[in-house]
DNA sequence: TTGAAAGCGGTACCAG
DNA sequence: CTGGTACCGCTTTCAA
């Protein structure tokens, strides 16, 4: 076979059926088959197979107003727990023959622009966005308007009393406030009175929400001692977490945290290495607690405490919020709000003597 | 802003620049916009801007008869080592302003012919596959006739002498055979007699390419003795990986093996975790090498050896051939085949006395 | 049941 | 430098 091999049209189909190109597309259209007589819908399909004909998606869209294609912009296509969250997704549109366009922002709020203009200019039915920071708020309520868009993972409702007034009518949330809180609680309940989470980038809610389920369960704790430092992570990286328990660790012993609630796995894994850095052990010394429940951490020494967040079962929401919205279906629960599960493992225990 | 803004056209910008479109068009594109004069490319420019136009891709692709997109077709999102190689997609994909079309097949032959089929409904410029079967080289070699098309990390060649005619033209491939080779040579050099390796599908040339170069090793020591078992995983899960050498583990004392090498990291673990439950200490007992060097292995316990593929540059190059083709342009090396690097950790050590 | 023709939103060729 | 126009490939009224 050679290179090049030229394209099919319908026309050639049609020709080659020997009917008009109309009748072609109804007969190689499922949903408009039955209009067309059995023999020359058999006809016609017979004769699309042996050419190789295949519908241009281009044209078909073009003409029909709607792609049937779902953007989907994500952060960090590297985080393995993205991964599942993409699953989800994925499973979700091909169930309603729809294509997902992924794009990463790696956390660059121009890259998040480029991402949906490029999604518009494809003309996706609808958008999935996964990356939101904070003062983006503006930026996607203007999208929101202009298609139907999900906020999957992180929001822009950071407030301690309620849900504010919506920006973006669409969402599925996860209670960081909630999973923070318990993790802490869990912490607090082995006996452990100084604390310090390793707090992630300001710009991003679910960090902004476990901070505050953190303050929240600190403060029902008369005896127990904040010692956080002030400094937030750049990133969500191991380095990052290592560098910034590093600093807790410097200090005079009294100071110094027994247990680390880090706001994601990444961080909680340099916790680790920092940790073992300076020669003391997890949990006998200082305990750990992540966020995620990423693949793999189970298989970390020590196994990670962590926090799941139940990322498929977001993803495939999402997809189905935006799915249903683009379709114009009526949406029952335009937000909806995932229950975390608190995973105990072997990097907690109860506070050294 | 209510939602369903009516998109913007052409048309729109035209009238309001008081141009036609034509004028418009060219004035708006930069390849053709020193066509225009001074005066109208501004005013039609201020007007687009101000209407919020967006050329529509869809319009343009069919006109020009190609999308600018790309086609990467992956086996496995969750693996965080295809989240690199999708990077390096992506950074060259955006350099030639191309936008890659992401999607998964969780090595299911069907799942892959509808992948394909959809991408070239989509009329992606070119695919990068990056999860053939041995069993697909005829239909791939059928796809890479009607459009460019590169395989990455697995091809078709798993002959013992040399390149056979090539069915895909262009494929970047690494060292499968030299990666595992290194590795049990250096496994063989540790004083390691009893050695099984864990091997992966037989319709990955990846995995054929690994136990080719395993065998190769093993010859070279007239000691050595292979004790795999002629099992195969049926998937590379760190289940499977565990299964399998918990039946290693299972016979008497002098049939069981000093030393596992695992045709991935995932197996590499399940590997860790059977010989913990076994009562066994690696390296002490038994010594485990990996492939891939996966994010997180460094932190296992013990921090897996493995054998480094250099997945973000395999996708750079595969995108780059890709691309290049799309465009007609004249491409040097079609085969490309990239070295691996052994990764010396914790999991491997002298063969026990 | 089938054919004719318009048009989705652009681009590119040809005239002027 | 700008306008006119055909057309990319398909779907969808409208008529016959």
């Amino acid at each position: 076979m050679v290179t090049g091999a030229r394209t099919v049209t319908l026309r050639e189909v049609a020709a080659s059926a020997g009917v008009h190109v109309a009748t072609a597309s109804r007969a190689l259209n499922p949903e408009q088959a039955h209009l067309v007589s059995e023999r020359t819908r058999t006809r016609v399909q017979t004769a699309a197979r042996s050419l190789g004909y295949r519908t241009n998606a281009l044209a078909r869209s073009l003409r029909q107003g709607r792609t049937g294609s779902l953007g989907v912009i994500v952060a960090d296509l590297a985080n393995p727990f993205i991964a599942n969250l993409l699953r989800g997704v994925e499973e979700e549109a091909r169930a309603h023959a729809a294509m997902p366009l992924i794009v990463e922002t790696r956390e660059d709020p121009a890259a998040l622009r480029r991402a949906v203009q490029r999604l518009l200019g494809n003309r996706v039915d609808a958008i999935v966005l996964a990356s939101a920071h904070l003062a983006d708020a503006d930026y996607v309520a203007d999208v929101s308007a202009q298609l139907p868009l999900v906020l999957a993972l992180r929001g822009f409702d950071v407030g301690e009393d309620g849900p504010e007034p919506a920006a973006v009518e669409m969402q599925v949330m996860q209670d960081d406030h909630r999973g923070a809180k318990v993790a802490v609680e869990h912490l607090l309940r082995l006996g452990h009175r100084r604390i310090a989470q390793l707090a992630g980038a300001e710009q991003i809610s679910s960090f902004v929400n476990r901070r505050r389920g953190f303050a929240d369960a600190m403060a029902t704790a008369p005896g127990a001692r904040d010692v956080s430092s002030e400094e937030r992570a750049n990133e969500s990286s191991v380095s990052e977490g290592k560098r910034l328990t590093w600093r807790l660790l410097e200090r005079p012993e009294e100071e110094r945290p027994t247990a680390i609630f880090a706001h994601n796995d990444l961080m909680a894994i340099g916790a680790l290495d920092a940790i073992r850095d300076a020669g003391l052990v997890c949990p006998a010394d200082v305990s750990v607690v992540g966020y995620n429940d990423s693949p793999l951490v189970d298989h970390l020494s020590p196994p990670l405490t962590t926090v799941r967040l139940p990322s498929r079962e977001m993803g495939r929401s999402a997809a189905r919020l935006a799915l249903a919205a683009a379709a114009g279906r009526p949406i029952a629960a335009p937000r909806i709000l995932l229950e975390p599960t608190y995973i105990e493992r072997r990097s907690t225990g109860p506070a050294p003597a």
